[in-house]
RNA sequence: GGCGCCAUCGUCUAGUGGUUAGGACGCCGGCCUCUCAAGCCGGUAACACGGGUUCGAUCCCCGUUGGCGCUACCA
């Protein structure tokens, strides 16, 4: 019998929603959603110099773009908040007295130069910096003395002598000497809680029973492990995933491509196609299957197919994901989608035609941020031609043609679809023996302005008669001109 | 510096004590085609190095090298 899985992802407002953390939070809900159990959301605002409620905001907006829902946290409630940690400054107090009335922590009065000097000391002496115990048996008298003096005490956890032993899903038994591990402190002289403290208050009572993080968190692992048992609490299964590098395996933070969710964003990737990607970063499926949609991806996850290698963002990989999400999605979801992109450059998305216009051009599409550029030439503003179009308009044997196109085009009676369009440029072409390329490319010039594109009947029909015998007779005028 | 994690094609990865080391992206070529894409077919390319263990190591162990992380009253 195990217990229901409850997993949180734990994000520090301090700034975007980076794709680190994006696949940190994906996992969790992934494996939540997979297990039938609880994803919850906590903010890590310990650090108020650095976080920001802009950021808080933005980080929640990114994932719910993304789509990771969650079910406890902040917006949504639940019976184990506050879920921010700023909110819940009296349960860490409460915490570090206990700890100080049963005597496994105490107060410490070093100064920040003392310490520092201690630090580097260590280090200069090939040792691991780590506090030297001046505080550890302070008297009672002496500890009053220091607090009339008005020096703010630290709390600090007491050290144990012993190595401790993590158990990582993801990474085995790992284990750190006890050299390691000094009298941290667990409460500042502020009363604000460490980074290490809070998580384990925090997971211990918000009853989590998987957490699932990125690596760099591991090290941390030994003092939260060593916290649970002085707690008295049952400590959760650890799995520590993999960093993502940059495609020179540097830091992705600074170089390379897309780093935040924000740009994603802007450079029109569907929220689908990136949780696709993040997850197969890391993960894989077990058919080897690449293109996943949420729901084949909460079906197949398994913390086991995760790998423990870091894995180096690739900008190519991420477009051809895209590009089948882009064809392959509902319609309904990419015009969605499309809209913003459409407006942003000058284009009506109200437009009638639009839906159909992106369906079109989807084809050949694999971020949305390139949209703009295809359906240009469906609309009358901005219609211009290539100078390869106009090459091909101004041929001596296709020059003749548009004038008769024109006329063609105008004559035919109701909906000038698709099929009809071929049918009277085809003839028309015969008559003066012209067929295939040399047939379509004058007239996908005269018509779009460019010399590729989707195909050119489909194009026609959604151009709409008129734009094409307009179009027909202005390549006529500039043929005759050239 | 110390400690820790990691190491299969350029990239993401599968995989096993005995395999022609598989797939995907990219790249190259072909097919399709009015063009560009898409799609389909084919090609390219890898077990970091050195020691062990073993009849046999890509796989297990140790070391080296390299990459990354941690080393705070940051998270």
């Amino acid at each position: 019998m195990t217990k229901p899985v409850r997993v949180r992802f734990a994000p520090s407002p301090t700034g975007h929603l980076h794709l680190g953390n994006a696949r940190t939070a994906l996992f969790n809900w992934l494996f939540a959603r997979h297990e039938g159990g609880t994803f919850i959301l906590r903010v890590e605002d310990t650090d108020t110099a650095r976080s920001t409620d802009e950021s808080e905001r933005m980080i929640l907006d990114d994932l719910k773009w993304l789509g990771l829902d969650w079910d406890e946290g902040p917006g949504v409630g639940g019976e184990f908040g506050p879920y921010r940690q700023s909110e819940r400054t009296g349960i860490y107090r409460e915490h570090a007295e206990r700890l100080l009335a049963d005597g496994k922590a105490f107060t410490c009065y070093c100064s920040d130069e003392t310490l520092d000097e201690n630090r580097k000391r260590a280090r200069d002496e090939g040792r691991v910096p780590q506090y030297d115990g001046a505080c550890r048996h302070l008297s009672e008298s002496e500890r009053r003395a220091r607090e009339l003096d008005g020096v703010r005490p630290t709390i600090r956890l007491r050290a144990p002598d012993a190595d401790i032993v993590v158990e990582d899903m993801i990474r085995g038994r790992v284990e750190f000497g006890k050299e390691m591990l000094g009298d941290f402190i667990i409460l500042r002289s502020d009363g604000r809680p460490t980074y290490n403290f809070a998580v384990v208050v925090d997971d211990a009572l918000m009853g989590i029973t998987h957490v699932i993080r990125a690596e760099d968190h591991l090290p941390n692992t030994m003092r939260q492990q060593l916290l649970y048992s002085r707690l008295g609490y049952e400590p959760p299964l650890f799995a520590h995933v993999s960093l993502i590098v940059a495609q020179d395996r540097s830091k992705l933070s600074k170089r390379g491509g897309a780093t935040s969710l924000q740009k994603l964003r802007r450079e029109g990737f569907l929220p689908g196609a990136v949780i696709n990607y993040l997850a197969l970063l890391g993960w894989s499926h077990p058919e080897a299957k690449e293109i996943l949609s949420r729901e084949d991806l909460v079906g197949a996850f398994d913390l086991k197919r995760v790998s423990a290698s870091a894995a180096a963002f690739d900008d190519d990989k991420l477009e051809w994901v895209n590009g089948h999400h882009l064809r392959e999605s509902p319609l309904s979801i990419v015009v969605a989608a499309a809209k913003p992109f459409a407006v942003s450059a000058g284009f009506d998305s109200d437009d009638a035609r639009f839906p159909a216009i992106v369906d079109l051009v989807r084809e050949g599409l694999d971020r949305l941020s390139n949209l703009p550029g295809e359906i240009a030439p469906f609309y009358d503003r901005d219609f211009d031609l290539e100078p390869e179009a106009k090459e091909w308009i101004s041929l001596h044997e296709s020059r003749q043609m548009f004038a008769a196109l024109a006329d063609a085009f105008a004559a035919v009676p109701g909906k000038l679809d698709a099929a009809e369009f071929k049918s009277v440029l085809k003839s028309q072409g015969s008559a003066l023996g012209l067929k295939g390329k040399a047939l379509f490319m004058p007239a996908r010039a005269a018509l779009t302005g460019r010399t590729h594109g989707p195909a050119l009947g489909s194009v026609a029909e959604l151009l709409g008669r008129e734009r094409v015998v307009s179009r027909c007779l202005a390549a006529a005028g500039d043929a005759e001109r050239q």
